[in-house]
DNA sequence: AATGAATGAGCCTTCATTCAT
DNA sequence: TATGAATGAAGGCTCATTCAT
């Protein structure tokens, strides 16, 4: 049909325009901060008139949003994409490394900085990053469980402790790659691996 | 003497100013972060004019500057005056409950993402936060060190690492008070103190 | 062509909101100063928003040179334009009424003390304040070579020092008009053309 | 009297410190304008503290008048000075070097140039400099008077559009200063005097 | 869909002036 | 006489947002 053939592509047209405004933002964020980037920055970046974002979005806080619910979506896949199939602690174990680098790409992190102030004061973007980490917590209960299906089961709250302690380990290094840039990956990589481990079957 | 009397309050009361200046900013930036929070708010809060905050910092980037010194100082001093006289890994374990409760305290770390969310765009702040990490880590060495008198010693890069993890774990759990609310401590605080055991010694 | 008289206008338009701040902003600083006079009040009187201003403007310094250099522009071509066929000593001496009377008008020499004591600080302002008068002593150099065609050539120094002497008188009688407001054009003028005559050929 | 001895130098000394203010201003005014120029500024210059310049003035506008008073009586007496024993166009011929380059030091003309924008637009300034050059016309008279002793009388408005002629070259060649700083002194200095003796003579 | 002109509130900062000591 | 702490009113400038085209 040709409404069809018309119509598809506008719809994707719409949304390609909206992802535009997205990576420029998030690039913009990455650099200066939620409060410090500037529409118009946004919008130089984009390659579009400030005014034409408000079609895409309905003000600055709808981006942010948007960027938010973007960047953990992100993240999400991230790790299923890496322990989709296996879903094992080795898998975990061998996948640290590609974590590690990760938590230590500042590129990657800055704009969880952004993300975890913001959410300290702004009760609604604090909920989208504990919906995103329940999903992660869901996740993280299979891998343990399998992991330890040779020892006795854990309570749910152990479990989840566990889980918690994981997800700080990375968390935390991504804030070492601020405090400490001298940190050594190839020092580290082998305690995070032993400490995963142990924090998984002790 | 009336001179000392009447002299070193003076003193004394200009510094206060300075101090009743910082905590108005600091309670201020928690709420809003570095760059929403107005000078006018600070002042408000401060119980002075605006312009007469100018008597004590040159420009609001210092009132900034000054929090995070003071801030940092204040972690050094908190992490000191728990581990000082002991500085062994018992007391590192037995005060895991006080670092864990220290994390996950809100008004404690909220200030702390602002600073590492600053860092990662401004230099000078980064700078910063690495002078206090320095400062960190040559007191995690001691602790390490003594702690494994019994066992082979390790490389300075190895040494390095395990204090990062340790410091990664607390730093991480301060970030878990923000994407899990529903942490529960009693659970954690034993897995936390296993795996600070295990990262130390194993 | 619809583009032609739809697109020029818009160049036109963009061009003519400069110049309604410009004439904006000359009128506030002859009434109160560079520094006195405030964005608000060229705002005002340019019937535009603060804010708008600096779409056109970088910043009010922007505003300052673009006066600066629009005032110099006029001058020099008020002199072209009234010595500009003839370019001769009698033209110059019939115009010397003209250029007595502009000499004399507050309206016109306002703007011309704000500068001067603008220059004597502002080395950028100096520099345009130069430039304009390298063109006028270029002009002046012609004028005073055919006034003397019949006598004997004059060094280049003789040249400029004569050349000075004369835009001093009329730089001179502006200042007149403020310290002494009761000064007489008629009785001024012949003894003006007589000096002027005096200083080119004796 | 020790009343005397104790109260004369008490006088004296605020005496000195209100020149030591005033001094302070004028380096301040020439270096930065009456606006730009801050009390604490002026304050700092005159190894004082703030609030006690105003025991001395009763504001900024009272410093600026006092200047202004000051430097129209002391260019008085610069006049007097030069020409008091003589007062005959050879020593007006005679001293115009000295005042020619009195006109072309900045760090005379700074001041003028300020106080000549300020009265372009305050009338109270404007009546200082225009009752001071009610003195400066008196004097002149004298001095063309004489000079003429041997040629017809003038009228009094063509004495005095002569004299306005004179003043006009001195006070034209100061802002020459700073529009043409590549000014050959003396090329100028015969062509001036020439000049002078015409206006007065012709 | 797309532009960018236009607004106005609000921000950081400065400064003349006052006043307690 | 002398200080400098303290104020508050502007000032220049930025920026999210709207709207006519």
């Amino acid at each position: 049909m040709s409404a069809n053939s018309a119509d598809l592509p506008d719809i994707d047209k719409a949304e390609l325009r909206r992802l535009q405004v997205l990576d420029a933002a998030a690039a913009c964020f990455r650099l200066a901060g939620f409060h410090a980037a500037s529409m118009a920055s946004i919008a130089k970046a984009a390659g579009m008139s400030v005014g034409h974002i408000y079609h895409y979005f309905a003000n600055k806080e709808a981006i942010i949003s948007a960027i938010i619910d973007r960047e953990q979506h992100k993240q999400l896949q991230v790790i299923h994409m890496l322990l989709r199939a296996e879903n094992t602690i080795e898998a975990l174990i061998e996948h640290a490394e590609q974590g590690l680098a990760d938590s230590l790409d500042l590129s990657n992190s800055a704009l969880n900085f952004e993300m975890i102030a913001e959410a300290s004061r702004n009760p609604k973007v604090a909920e989208m990053l504990q919906a995103s980490n329940r999903v992660l917590h869901e996740f993280g209960k299979d891998i343990i469980t399998k992991a330890r299906v040779d020892l006795p089961a854990l309570s749910e709250e152990d479990n989840n402790a566990r889980c918690d302690l994981i997800i700080s380990l990375f968390d935390g290094l991504s804030m070492r790659a601020i405090s400490n840039p001298r940190l050594n990956t190839q020092a580290v990589l082998p305690a995070l691996q032993r400490t995963i481990v142990q924090i998984v079957r002790s």
